[in-house]
DNA sequence: AATCAAGTTCATTAATTACTGAACTTATTG
DNA sequence: CAATAAGTTCAGTAATTAATGAACTTGATT
């Protein structure tokens, strides 16, 4: 199928957009568009016609990223790989703390200042009480999406009765 | 000051572990830890010991992103550049798009697939829910910050009075 | 008009990062 | 215990990206 590797070559691009190595966007894109539940390392490495070694280190990565989980059965070397059930957690808590990074960060900067009475450390404030808010806010945001998911579930198992 | 060379260059380190120019971060840096409010180029250029060149497209990278605003004044050939007052609804704004970016290429991938009822399926479209919902949360959170941004300006005046 | 000042553009250089492929580790099988 | 299979590690290379510095543009000043 032409198309589905252009997908993986779109997906690919995408990630180095984003700052990250190609490779760990086409894993994603084979992982996305393929049917199979679970990938081989092999087929990983046949399919994106890639290396050993940068299929290693870019499922690695993906992995610290709890993007996808490894799997392995018994009676079987290979390992086996899967998109995580957990990724939609994963992504909230990454943005945390990468929101009270920035807030320390400008905690800081505003730290060289003398005077406190001025516009500039008006803006900085306001931003700094910005960042704490969405420091609050985020878990309820979680909590929020896992209430309606159990009502989704809920509403598609009195469907399939 | 010593010290604030160093936080200037920590600003930088992190803007860089971010896939953003170092110098982008100096910027940044510099911006945060300043007393003035306006920051000419030419002060850049001279405190960050950098070239006009470096000086000139990080700037403008950070223009592009909504981070920074340029301000000129009559009589006067110099740019300045100020900390955006709108740098937080530019930070929402842009996560809001990165979402529906990639909903979209998931949506792509769930496409290639031929079964609808597969584990894999029901992962994929989960995910898919969760990223409509933080697009439809995203601008009530905006919203939200808002009205709690002017309580918080209105028990300042009160206090100032 | 000529000069100067403030930024931009762009070719070159420096530095970084991703990828390959070969050597290595670890575990399994005949 | 040799042979094989699956991954990892790492040195070297290819490709990308950032920064410099000089030439150029634009607009103000004499």
């Amino acid at each position: 199928m032409r198309k589905r590797e252009f997908y993986i070559e779109q997906v690919g691009l995408f990630y180095e957009n984003y700052g990250l190595p190609r490779m760990a966007g086409r894993i994603l894109g084979h992982l996305l568009s393929s049917e199979s539940d679970a990938i081989s390392f092999e087929e990983l490495q046949k399919s994106l016609q890639a290396s050993k070694g940068s299929i290693s280190s870019n499922v690695n990565l993906l992995l610290n990223q709890k993007l996808i989980i490894k799997h392995t059965i018994p009676g079987d070397r290979k390992t086996y790989f899967t998109l995580s059930y957990n990724s939609l957690n994963a992504i909230i808590e990454e943005k945390a703390k990468s929101v009270t990074a920035f807030r320390k960060l400008f905690e800081k900067g505003i730290g060289f200042h003398t005077d406190q009475h001025t516009p500039k450390h008006e803006i900085l404030s306001e931003i700094i009480h910005y960042y704490q808010f969405l420091e609050k806010e985020m878990p309820l945001l979680k909590e929020k999406w896992e209430n309606k998911r159990k009502t989704i579930h809920n509403d598609n198992r009195k469907k399939s009765c």
